[in-house]
DNA sequence: AGCACGCCGACT
DNA sequence: GTCGGCGTGCTC
């Protein structure tokens, strides 16, 4: 075995196949797939992933491997396999494929630098490079070409005067800690003690007592020594110096209250019966536990994984994204304690780096987190659950564009264990499925809390204006709000739209701010006078005069979640508001600190986008109000009822979940539409029925599949005329069956300063789609690099923007 | 993706 | 005649 076969680490289609490299004498046998290493590539040095071992390459001239970045694999067979599937079936580069799987700190980072071939050289540098290697021998590459002195460095290197060195590094390090223990035997150490000063000894007894290692924090908190005593104990070879590896612990400063399941009810136990079942059978199934907001659907997922544990296996539960439900955490944590791993976007690199190690190392048996976690390298698969199945988050938008429920199915069916899906708004595929026997279904009909559900009122805000309300509150939402205020209860308003305003246009001539990058008006925020695009970041000071006009006079239309902060301190000056969005909640913690304010009643009003509306439990919240319930409906896409009706429901759930009776209103100007009435009923079922039979006309999932494919460039034409050429093989290529839509311009016609135009593919069966899609990439994406057409595929869309 | 190589225009 | 610009193709 001398030949390892290399994915390395460039994403380009080019280079999207295994690279051979001879494997050094000291290495044979010991690297194995999976195992992550360095190798030469043409100029570079790059990272890569060993994805096979052979005896044998047909390339004549092999290099050889240069360093073995890890002890044991990091992708086992079972990934590695996972990686081909996800290339397959979402078209993605290889190299995405493993690099999605594993931390972001074990991704490497390159460093290019010019050294100095020999110090006998240095006169020979050119004059203006010299005083760059003034008293060294290296210098960053970045630094020569910010100095400008590329060519002069260029010709340095072709003299043989600097030669240019390109190092791999890893991202984020092993935390260690500093530990002292004993280097000589302890009776020896005893005889020592009696000629040592007092700190020294104080030092070397507290080891000799302890027996083991301590680290040198412990010491010097313990004996309020400083560090000298310690040097001095080193510098006589009595003691030695070791860098013990440590976890950091994101949980460090909590403690979790040890809980026991409680009992469950008729419909929790039935559920649990049949996935308990599935568990112990080993068996392959694909649960959807269909249970209405506040039904307990996550006491049977915790019973559910406790029977897995029990069989000596592990499990996986996805949440859509665990920083947003810290009370998700909290009771995995005191369910499970120490077996659990957390991953989750609210964690540092590093800290994301050692949950994993912890998974890998098989010193936790569960993993709680968001759509990456169901990569967690686990052997011995005892479930997956998908909490809050429907939510878009489980879908990647960048390569590989994964769907977390296809992976977690792919996973369990070669694990040969169950998968529960969970929701109260199961998504139309799923449910579709479920309905037609594919998923098992299992149903929890009714709250634990036999508070049944919330009354929903739905106010129509055109009413509203005719009879002179020009607010953003109905009549009836402010006074529900002041009752609340008055009985000391809580209230979560929903606004999906963050900033002050949405759009800004001059009053004299109309003018409507834009950014500059992408075809999009940009969003006004108040703090600091800004200007924003939500979709590129693009960011600006608003301006004091029209750029067209030179008018003064702007108005800002729209209401975003900032706006209606001040109108609320405006009309309610008494309530104490928390707003929740992106810009609140960007500093790390934040999240967790403005819930746990709002749940210690620090304030009356929780204001947010949808991230309150998932998951949240707060038993003095009584009433919800959704300010605007068709922000969503109206957008270009398909699922926008579907998600519409899916956030009503969802954030009409937080209400009223314990003792006191909840209220929801739902402000509106569409009144009639059936995904807002079915959401003001609870009818999940009629809801179903309602939009598959408008899925079925316009041939939309769950009916047809579909995929998108995005054609941008910085010319308009030239995106066009991409995307025609796209459209026009493809329609070629593919069977009668298949329908090809477009070319049109995107919904977001310009993004990041390229004009964008899409095709979308209908079908239901399409044998050769794939290969079609392959060559549309080979064609497309290799002219990317160089300035061409940037082609993106999408199969399975979520995001038709 | 980089990076080298190689082929054409404007300067010493 | 050389320097310096960018297009083309390769990386085991």
């Amino acid at each position: 075995m001398k030949v390892a076969s290399v994915i390395v680490d460039v994403p380009s289609r080019q280079t999207d196949r295994p690279f051979d490299y001879w494997i050094p004498e000291r290495w044979q046998g010991i690297i194995q797939p999976g195992m992550r290493v360095t190798v030469p590539f043409g100029a570079r040095r790059l990272q890569g992933f060993v994805v096979d071992v052979k005896d044998h390459s047909d390339i004549k001239q092999l290099k050889p491997i240069e360093h073995v970045l890890d002890v044991v694999p990091v992708l086992n067979e079972e990934l590695l396999d996972l990686g081909r599937y996800l290339t397959e079936t979402t078209l993605c580069f290889a190299i995405s494929a493993y690099q999605a799987m594993l931390p972001a700190a074990m991704r490497a980072k390159y460093e290019k630098t010019l050294r100095l071939t020999d110090e006998q050289k240095r006169e020979r540098l050119p004059d203006e490079v010299k005083p760059l290697f003034a008293g060294r021998t290296e210098a960053a590459w970045k630094e020569v070409e910010a100095a400008g002195l590329w060519r002069a460095a260029q010709k340095a290197v072709q003299q043989g005067v600097l030669e240019a060195v390109y190092k791999v590094k890893e991202k984020a390090g092993k935390k260690t800690v500093k530990h002292a223990a004993l280097a000589i035997p302890s009776e020896q150490a005893k005889q020592e003690l009696g000629s040592l000063p007092a700190r020294q000894k104080e030092v070397l007894s507290f080891l000799l007592e302890k027996g083991k290692a301590a680290s040198v924090a412990e010491l010097q908190a313990v004996l309020g020594v400083s560090s000298a005593p310690l040097k001095a104990l080193v510098d006589k070879g009595f003691v030695v110096l070791n860098d013990v590896e440590v976890y950091r612990d994101p949980y460090e400063h909590r403690t979790f209250q040890p809980s026991e399941p409680p009992a469950l009810t008729r419909a929790q136990e039935a559920a649990l019966a049949k996935i308990a079942a599935s568990v112990r059978a080993g068996e392959h199934r694909t649960f959807l536990l269909y249970g209405v907001t506040g039904s307990g659907k996550t006491e049977v997922y915790m019973q559910a994984i406790d029977e897995a544990l029990r069989q000596g296996k592990e499990a996986i539960v996805l949440v859509p994204e665990i920083s947003l439900t810290p009370q998700m955490v909290e009771r995995f944590k005191s369910r499970f304690g120490s077996k659990v791993a957390v991953l989750h976007s609210g964690l540092s690199v590093g800290e994301k780096y050692d949950e994993w190690r912890k998974i890998h190392r098989k010193e936790v048996q569960l993993v709680v987190g968001a759509r990456s976690a169901v990569f967690a390298p686990f052997e011995n698969l005892g479930m997956i659950i998908i909490d809050e199945e429907h939510e878009t988050s489980y879908k990647q938008e960048e390569m590989p564009r994964y769907h977390a429920r296809d992976v977690a199915i792919y996973r369990a069916r070669r694990h040969s264990c169950p998968v529960v899906l969970g929701s109260a708004t199961p998504s139309l595929e799923t449910f579709a499925r479920a309905a037609k026997g594919v998923y098992e279904l299992l149903e929890l009909p009714e709250r634990i809390s036999d508070r049944g559900l919330p009354d929903v009122h739905v106010v129509d805000m055109r009413e509203e204006l005719r009879s002179g309300n020009r607010s953003m509150f109905s009549r009836r939402l402010l006074d529900e709000l002041r009752r609340r205020l008055e009985r000391g209860e809580q209230a979560v308003l929903l606004l999906n739209r963050r900033g002050y305003s949405t759009f800004v246009m001059c009053r004299s001539c109309g003018y409507v701010i834009r950014c500059p990058h992408c075809d999009i008006s940009l969003t006004y925020h108040r703090a600091g006078e800004r200007m924003k695009c939500h979709y590129c970041g693009h960011e600006e000071p608003l301006v004091p005069r029209c750029p067209s006009c030179g008018s003064e006079h702007f108005r800002f239309f729209g209401t975003g979640t900032q706006k209606v902060e001040e109108e609320l301190t405006r009309l309610l000056p008494k309530a104490r508001v928390i707003r929740m969005d992106v810009d609140t909640t960007g500093r790390k913690g934040a999240h967790e600190e403005l819930l746990s304010r709002f749940a210690a009643q620090e304030a009356d009003i929780l204001l947010g986008t949808q991230m309150i509306a998932k998951g949240l439990d707060f038993p003095n919240v009584t009433l919800v109000g959704v300010l605007a319930a068709d922000t969503m409906l109206h957008l270009p896409d398909f699922r926008a009822a579907e998600k519409t009706f899916q956030l009503l429901t969802q954030v009409s759930g937080r209400a009223g979940r314990h003792e006191l009776p909840g209220e929801v209103i739902i402000q509106t100007y569409t009144p009639d539409h059936y995904s807002i009435e079915l959401a003001a009923r609870h009818d999940y079922r009629a809801f179903y029925q309602r939009e598959m039979a408008l899925r079925k006309a316009h041939g939309y999932p769950p009916y047809y599949y579909l995929t998108l494919i995005t054609a941008a460039h910085e010319e308009a034409p030239t995106a066009a005329k991409a995307a025609e050429k796209i459209a026009a093989y493809l329609r070629k290529h593919l069977s009668h069956e298949a329908v090809i839509l477009g070319p049109v311009a995107s919904p977001i016609a310009r993004l990041h300063d390229r004009y964008r135009y899409q095709c979308m593919i209908k079908y239901k069966r399409e044998p050769n789609l794939t290969a079609a899609l392959k060559a549309v990439i080979d064609r497309y994406q290799a002219d990317a690099a160089h300035g061409g057409v940037m082609v993106t595929i999408d199969t399975n869309p979520y995001m038709m923007m």
